[in-house]
RNA sequence: GGAUGGGUGGCAGAGCGGUUUAAUGCACCGGUCUUGAAAACCGGAGUAGUCGUAAGGCUACCGGGGGUUCGAAUCCCUCCCCAUCCGCCA
């Protein structure tokens, strides 16, 4: 969520960034309500001055007057109460129209409606491999292994679902124990969160858990939510926290299962596991002070480079366009890993995506840092990261790494915890 | 799940309907004293919103929400969390 004040004074560039954003956001009528809630909270609090002064009085007056002082007490409490409803619902009203307005955009963002306007800005260490048979898709390599279970994953929850077996299982966990250890190397603490979240924490990192097109599946009378990546958790560990501006950066690594409707996505190209409803992902999350994130945006997606280099997978790294940003993010690098069994020989798969949302969930979640020896506290920045999205990752690496008897290569650094060098 | 006791400023801890602008102690910052330090003494200090060029006002905040009252940290309801005990259980 943007501060109100600033788009009070730069009505101008909020409303040309939703342009550019394709984020439709009523700006003119945010900031004459804000100014009108301004207006109503004085009144308010004028009202309950009066009042408190009345109150104060009461205890000293001669009793036969005290009478007298109530029915003004009450007169005034009555004024107030009324400008307070008026102030609440304005601000409800600016809360709602708020929470549709998406973050402001790095300057150096590319502009573009959609992710076709997404720039490419690197490739990979490792080429995109040339085969001298026809490579298969992980469908394929998953039956001959027996790795992938579709049907029985349809046959316990439904389409969507899926069971990962025998090597896939030393795959699944060889990723995750890779990618870990690699990041608890570069100073992030490890951490296991809970798989579900409570619907404010949700609506703080930016997802709206209820509405009609949401990813996001809910448990029946609660309010709690499976969560759609560690994200959620990670970010809301800190919900009404105060940071030292010492121990910035924070960064964390966490695990948990990620659970999506994936609502809406029927008929896009979603085969096998590239579109799924359930799956693990190690992810990065940062929180730094507001001049420490730009820094810690680069560095993650360094980490994430140095990971698919290190798994030998070819992909690219793209600069998102602002129509793709979404809500949160200031700008957004994601990760695309070639897949040689996706499309007609072959085609680009997201695999990670990092983002700076700067101050925007942090406002929401009212995580902020202190500075020693400053008064006041500041809103921290957030940043998240995908290290390893496991189903994904295993698209990748199974198709680029197969070989043509339909084996397939375990790439080096992953040897240690699979226990071989090869499937098949 | 059941029973009981609790949630107050960075921490400890008083207050249980109106001089509370939340006592007091510790920790913290500044000052006096001292060659320096300690001790002692004096003073200061929370978060957020809002008004003001500023100095400085004002309002809210004692786990969350609601209620009673002219007035609530204090009384009532409700939810959450913590502690201890019991039950159950990976």
């Amino acid at each position: 969520m943007l501060d109100r004040k600033y788009v009070v004074e730069n009505a101008e560039a909020v409303k040309s960034n939703c342009l550019q954003r394709g984020a439709s956001a009523d700006i003119d009528r945010i900031v004459a309500l804000e100014l009108q809630r301004r207006a109503k909270l004085a009144e308010a609090e004028e009202w309950n001055r009066q009042a408190n002064a009345v109150s104060a009085q009461i205890g000293k007056v001669p009793a036969q007057e005290r009478e007298e002082f109530k029915e003004k007490g009450r007169l005034l409490r009555a004024h107030k109460e009324q400008s307070q409803k008026d102030h609440d619902a304005l601000d409800r009203e600016i809360d709602s129209l708020l929470s549709r307005v998406p973050n402001m955009t790095h300057p150096s963002a590319p502009i573009g409606n959609d992710d076709h306007a997404n720039l490419e800005i690197a490739r990979g260490t490792t080429p995109i491999p040339t085969f001298d048979f026809k490579p298969k898709d992980h469908l394929e390599l998953g039956a001959i292994h027996d790795m992938i279970d579709f049907e029985a994953g349809a046959r316990v929850a439904g389409a969507g679902f899926y069971f990962l077996k025998r090597d896939a299982v030393l795959l699944d966990l060889a990723l995750q124990q890779f990618s870990l250890s690699l990041l608890i190397r570069k100073g992030f603490v490890p951490i296991t969160t809970p798989d579900v979240a409570s619907t404010d924490i949700l609506h703080g990192i930016g997802f709206i858990p209820r509405g009609p097109e949401t990813q996001i599946y809910s448990i029946e009378n609660t309010e709690l939510n499976l969560v759609a990546t560690a994200e959620i958790t990670l970010g809301g560990m800190y919900h009404n926290q105060v940071l030292e501006a010492e121990e910035l950066p924070l960064k964390l690594v966490g695990i948990s299962h990620c659970f999506r409707t994936e609502a809406g996505a029927a008929g896009r190209a979603s085969r096998g596991l590239y579109r799924v409803h359930q799956f693990t992902k190690v992810e990065m999350f940062a929180f730094t002070t507001p001049d420490q994130s730009s820094s810690v945006h680069e560095e993650i997606r360094a980490i994430e480079c140095e990971i698919f280099d290190a798994l030998e997978i070819p992909y690219r790294v793209v600069d998102t366009a602002t129509g793709d940003l979404g809500g949160p993010a200031y700008r957004k690098y994601d990760l695309e890993a070639w897949m040689p069994g996706r499309g007609n020989g072959g085609e680009w798969g997201e695999v990670t995506s990092t983002s700076n949302c700067t101050d925007y969930q942090a406002r929401r979640l009212n995580i902020r840092y202190r500075v020693k020896g400053e008064k006041g506290t500041h809103y921290a920045h957030t940043l998240n990261g995908t290290a390893v999205a496991i189903s994904r990752a295993l698209i990748a690496l199974m198709e680029n790494h197969q070989l043509a008897d339909g084996s397939i290569k375990i790439p080096k650094v992953l040897v240690p915890w699979v226990g071989k060098d090869r499937i098949g």
